[in-house]
DNA sequence: GAGGAATGTGAACGCTGAACACATAATTGC
DNA sequence: GCAATTATGTGTTCAGCGTTCACATTCCTC
């Protein structure tokens, strides 16, 4: 296809993108119009022929933002190996897998995990995509068929689980991690402090000085 | 002192209590520089002469936003009675009432608490303020004082507790919580898989339907 | 091929934070 | 007690932001 032609042929998913990258170095304050505009090649009033306005696309870059996390979770449980003799350390292991993910995806894209939850309040729930929430429901779900996590405890299991998770990320976004506490440590201790309060079994490669 | 006279007196002050007033009711988005300025009674350029610029004021009423939080955890941590034979089980309340408190305030306050913790990345340290972070390791002192927290523990402790109330106060404010769960029984939920993770004996009061 | 829908342009508008020269009040020094 | 200096506030101006509108161009359909 020609590449200088009136129309863009995409610029929906081209202004997307743009956020995207925009909002992976600068956050949520790199969300400019003018700027994503400039950045797929037009105008800054051709973005309102594919969006309202810029709080839709802003909204729409956070999700998708949302979206990459849950799909770095789902990558990290795939990797998990399933042990022969052992279903049940296997469950123990994804849940690690999918909140170290989680918290990684924060360290090593602060500026974009800040954009996934920059929604204040006006959020549309969080039922709509193939989100974190689900992906950790799964996981719960595989602790409770393997017996490791007793039925009693799944109600409540993905409050403890996900607020520790989401907050240790936030902590390490934001930089506030005191002295002298380093973020690999604080990462173990948070996890560990998941099956604590779930009553999991501690699989020996998760071993912290304690 | 007159009410009508060119100098405005103390602007500095008035401008932080400004911004505070705007933060509660709009977040960080409220915090504008011509804004404060009017509800302060002055034109837009006086500012200049109080901080370099608008960046500066927005630190500095998130700072004072953060002291409010430590504020109310520590007003919490003192209206806890003592029970006579038992030191060590109203040091457990006292970790409980902050961690409460925090999580009140967020949802009492949210565009509050969001201001407290816009700063991204930038912020220098949190060991500014009489914080959270302090009351919390206060608190875990009188655990392990009073024998309820073993010292092995201490180290990672304020990491599990932090992370998990934080966390769960993020997730309410941003109306992330999904359905069924209240945000009662999530506080609950929170607070009772911190004194899991911890070890820490459960006084019948915090009892939840588990 | 004609006509209409879809998509992009360029020039506005009101808003924002910021910078500048200038005005006024408070304070200091003699 | 008065002049000079400093501190503080005003008004104007500027660039950049999201947004709107009339208009231009291309694509699609009949």
């Amino acid at each position: 296809m020609p590449v200088d032609r009136y129309h863009h042929g995409n610029l929906h998913a081209a202004l997307l993108q743009a956020g995207l990258n925009a909002a992976r170095v600068g956050g949520p304050a790199a969300l400019q119009l003018r700027e994503l505009a400039a950045a797929s090649g037009v105008s800054p009033s051709a973005v309102y022929r594919h969006f309202p306005d810029m709080a839709h696309l802003s909204a729409e870059v956070s999700r998708s933002a949302r979206e990459a996390l849950a799909k770095a979770m789902l990558n990290a449980a795939a990797t998990v190996v399933e042990e022969p003799g052992d279903a049940g350390i296997g469950a123990i292991r994804r849940l690690h897998a999918i909140g170290r993910a989680y918290i990684d995806f924060a360290e090593r894209e602060p500026q974009l995990f800040d954009t996934a939850f920059m929604t204040a309040g006006a959020a549309p729930s969080c039922a709509d995509d193939p989100s974190a929430w689900e992906v950790l429901n799964a996981a719960l779900d595989a602790l409770v068929t393997t017996g490791e996590l007793h039925a009693s405890r799944r109600h409540e299991a993905p409050l403890i689980a996900w607020s520790a998770v989401h907050g240790m990320s936030g902590v390490l976004v934001r930089k506030m991690l005191p002295e002298p506490y380093r973020p690999d440590e604080a990462i173990s201790a948070t996890l560990a402090g998941v099956r604590d309060a779930l009553h999991l079994r501690h699989p020996p490669e998760f071993a912290v000085a304690r």
